[in-house]
DNA sequence: GACACTTTGTTCGGAGTTGAAACAATATCT
DNA sequence: AGATATTGTTTCAACTCCGAACAAAGTGTC
């Protein structure tokens, strides 16, 4: 029941129907793979023929190809289809503040190199020094002419659109464009987005089997900060000036400790690894230079480590990481609240004590709660990948050629 | 970019491009009316003859109609279409504590008769008096024919599918379904919606003129309770479990005070009108029957009384509403941070002093604000209209005709 | 008043799509 | 060998947009 916009809407033309039947059936194919053109005439309720003529469309565009053929009790055997990943080649960069990280990896999500730098916060000569480490990785594997574009995740507001970086504290960047000028410097398409939103994006391309089918879910990334990825129908949500998803931001009480950002009280301020850490050593995060806590390596603790000490008995470690359980699910409560979605995915580093917190997640997630079914919203761990952001920046170049054509 | 679900896709048949430019034409006509064919054409980017074909269904169907024929400096004069809304009537019904109300309206959103009652809480009973009272309106006015169904709205959670109420606290329902049997008892369709995501959809559906074009922004409704109707990207939010837009149960502090929902220091708990006149009173809200607060004539004060009193130079009134206008800034920060809408609209009483507190509102919102575009996020009274529930209960009804066909 | 010009709305053949059914290809079972 | 079943292709009908020509209805000019 979506309202058409009168001041932007998409007519239908001669081929919008084949345009919008060719999807489906790509999409399918990406989902159910192999896949005969049977199958598909089935799935899609529509006649063979209708089938046939899109898919040899998509053989022809080399989409989609076809592989061997299946085993059939009866008759005619099925020839399977599949789609097209493996030469189709994406560039992923992951700019952090301590690291940059590159990677090569195909739109299956297979990563087939990993590059990783220290970064450097003058946008121009970080510009140059990817360009010269993309230009090495993609001739080592001999990559180039089978790479269809550049995917950029960065911490912090991004605008999608035309690509300027908005507003990125860690990095102490504002109104950067990386974009255009890395699209220049490389000769490829680059698409740039928020590293929360990008998990997201992967989420939900790279969801197969069980993990898919939820096209409306929140992916909460618990890291140096807190960023949520917001999916609904299956559309990732923007915003309209590209902050939505900011639950970090919202208080879980205004009176609370004091946040980067300059509010009080923010769920980030629980939940961040800076603040579990915080609470570890006892320090007012109000009083210590944030960035001191976010140098990892030389000399401090991560969040890995403090885990570690919690599972070989560190009581204060334990007390530490169950405060943040707490605060984490009390939290979930107002996601939940504001945008009910089917489900959620926590992605960061605290993760691996999910056995040790999730009772406490949900015991203060069930503390808020309006109703038995927002109780119920399956919590569940994003899929444990080495890079999950690095995924993401690739979906961003993968997921237009499968996205549903827009229309009405 | 969004993602084809393909557990649940629609594939285009050969209407398809037919549907789907038919439905752009007809919401044309309803925002620019009175529009030519030829208007149409060049707005929609096709050949006339497309349009003179689409029109000329639309006609037969008695969707749209030709009207006088308009001026022209040069050329033949074109002929103006409208869409018809004076004889496609509906009832809609506003269940709340104390009464209820019921109207008859035309698709076009003038109210034509306005029927009030004291509402019984037997579920069964309401039926059969609402049953009965519609009845009367329909033949009073010989609309019978004309009426295409019926709009329900109720201050709960309301499963929009299966039209069950799946809990409404301050009816005490839980599991009732309203929808069905008065379907049954009038035999009209009915449709039954949550007050506030309905007063959105009235928002979305009815906001003419400048007030359209926004097709992403919340409604936030301040009344006994605090509810909020989020619509992106032009389609109502319902959520999973039909508890998104919850917003009045977010925390500001969760060591605040008590809400009726059960939990500590909810939106709603701060800012519903029963939290200011608390405030006023100098009450504990937890230590009150918040039913007592809820009945409202019989000696207790309105929030439209303390309003008035506030505006007469009571200071503690004033002081009252300030503190509601602070606390109000500072969740809509939370609207704006968890979804960012291109616009937030509020309804309910304290709009009233809306003068009043308008800077304090903004103040509010900008000490949480994360960037310069969300504090300048438009904050927009809702078109103060008698009853908006209404508008709203009869837009469920009167959407369908108009949404955008569901395709891919 | 005749005629050129302009704009609106209709009509008609062409191209592209789905829909239904027949047909060819390929395999198993009796 | 023939019946049966399944896959994939082809063909034609129905329906759509696309483009252009055409009719209708008005204004402006000589």
């Amino acid at each position: 029941m979506r309202k058409i916009n009168p001041h932007d809407f998409n007519v239908a033309t001669r081929t919008t129907s084949r345009d919008i039947n060719r999807q489906i059936a790509l999409n399918l194919v990406r989902e159910h793979q192999p896949l005969s053109r049977a199958d598909l005439a089935r799935r899609m309720q529509v006649r063979r023929g209708v089938v046939s003529v899109l898919v040899n469309e998509l053989i022809q565009e080399e989409l989609i190809y076809e592989g061997a053929t299946g085993e059939a009790a009866r008759g005619r055997k099925p020839t399977f289809l599949h789609v097209r990943t493996q030469n189709r080649l994406v560039v992923s960069v992951d700019v952090r503040f301590s690291r940059t990280y590159l990677a090569l990896s195909d739109f299956g999500g297979r990563q087939l190199a990993l590059d990783i730098f220290d970064t450097v916060f003058a946008p121009a000569k970080l510009i140059k020094i990817a360009a010269r480490r993309i230009a090495k990785l993609l001739d080592a594997h001999k990559a180039r002419p089978f790479c269809e574009g550049i995917g950029v995740v960065v911490p912090g507001i991004v605008d999608h659109r035309t690509g300027r970086i908005l507003n990125a504290p860690t990095l102490g960047w504002r109104g950067v464009d990386i974009r255009d000028a890395l699209s220049k410097e490389t000769g490829l398409p680059v698409h740039i987005e928020n590293a929360a939103k990008a998990c997201a994006l992967a989420q939900m391309w790279h969801g197969h089997g069980d993990a898919a089918g939820a096209h409306s879910f929140a992916h909460v990334s618990v890291s140096d900060g807190v960023g949520v990825g917001l999916v609904m129908n299956g559309e990732l949500v923007r915003g309209h000036d590209n902050i939505a998803g900011e639950f970090g931001h919202l208080p879980l009480s205004i009176e609370g400790p004091r946040c980067m950002c300059g509010a009080s009280g923010c769920w980030e301020a629980y939940i961040s690894n800076i603040a579990t850490l915080s609470r570890y050593f006892g320090h007012n995060l109000s009083k210590t230079e944030p960035k001191d806590l976010l140098a990892d390596g030389r000399n401090r603790l991560s969040i890995t480590d403090l885990v570690a000490r919690a599972r070989s008995g560190d009581a204060k470690a334990v007390t530490a990481i169950q405060t943040t359980a707490r605060y984490l699910g009390l939290g979930l409560a107002s996601v939940i609240h504001a945008v009910n979605p089917q489900r959620i995915y926590i992605g960061g580093e605290i993760t691996a004590a999910w056995d040790m917190i999730e009772g406490t997640v949900r015991a203060a997630l069930a503390e808020r709660a309006l109703t038995e079914e927002a109780v119920r919203t399956p919590i569940l761990l994003a899929a444990f990948v080495d890079y999950p952001r690095l995924r993401g920046a690739a979906a961003l170049v993968a997921a237009p050629t499968f996205a549903a054509p827009r229309v009405a």
